[in-house]
DNA sequence: GAGGATACTATCTAATAAGATACTAACAAT
DNA sequence: ATTGTTAGTATCTTATTAGATAGTATCCTC
């Protein structure tokens, strides 16, 4: 993303944040309940934890999430929305609404 | 995006049609106002043509976009929202509210 | 002492996307 | 005849992402 609009336009920056391709889904499963590494990968099983990881960091290093280690074995580590990222719930609501309406928009394309 | 998840998690439809680097702000500049070309290219000077034709090409396939073209010399094309494009406004002002909070955010770690 | 559970990491390859550069068509004005 | 205008396209290179594969540590249970 452009330097000169990162951090400066609220769309330019928000877009650079969602760039990973399960961001989002990931986002929304966290809305709902804190979440174990593992949980993830269960309810995304195309997603490896190689891709898993990596989106988890972007997500924790921009402020979104927040990881919790256990000191335990075998480990436990709990994944769960910062305020700032339990602030994104009302474009994720605005996003569901909208997705679901395009979901019907190319069903029907299709069928004609 | 997977092709399972496609068509049928909105989250995960909605973020493959945002995939483009810039169709945030491009959204944004078409929900004021219907625009040429060439205004939205002056608007977002650091975006070159090649790029710009593309993700314009790829909103239109999406259905989010209307692309006119006046029969004249020189050229005029201008774009405007499509129905489906104008709903999703919702999105785009929730987006605007986070992305603008995430700038303070990070403005204000910096100063720490 | 073998296998299972968890949450990873390292390395590499493949796929996708962005961007640089140069060019085009057609007419109007100078 | 040259220049300007608009909305691109074609080609190529570079950058960014995703994903495949294999492996690690530590303890518990069987």
């Amino acid at each position: 993303m452009e330097k000169d609009l990162f951090g400066i336009c609220p769309f330019v920056t928000t877009q650079k944040i969602l760039t990973g391709k399960w961001t989002l889904i990931i986002m929304h499963c966290l809305s709902e309940r804190t979440i174990r590494f593992n949980e993830l990968q269960r309810a995304l099983p195309t997603l490896t934890s190689t891709t898993l990881t990596k989106q988890l960091r972007m997500l924790e290093e921009h402020g979104l999430i927040i990881r919790t280690v256990y000191n335990q074995i075998p480990p436990k580590v709990e994944y769960s929305l910062s305020d700032l990222g339990k602030n994104f719930k009302p474009v994720l609501d605005e996003l569901e609404i909208w997705g679901n309406q395009y979901i019907d928009f190319i069903r029907n394309k299709k069928q004609v």
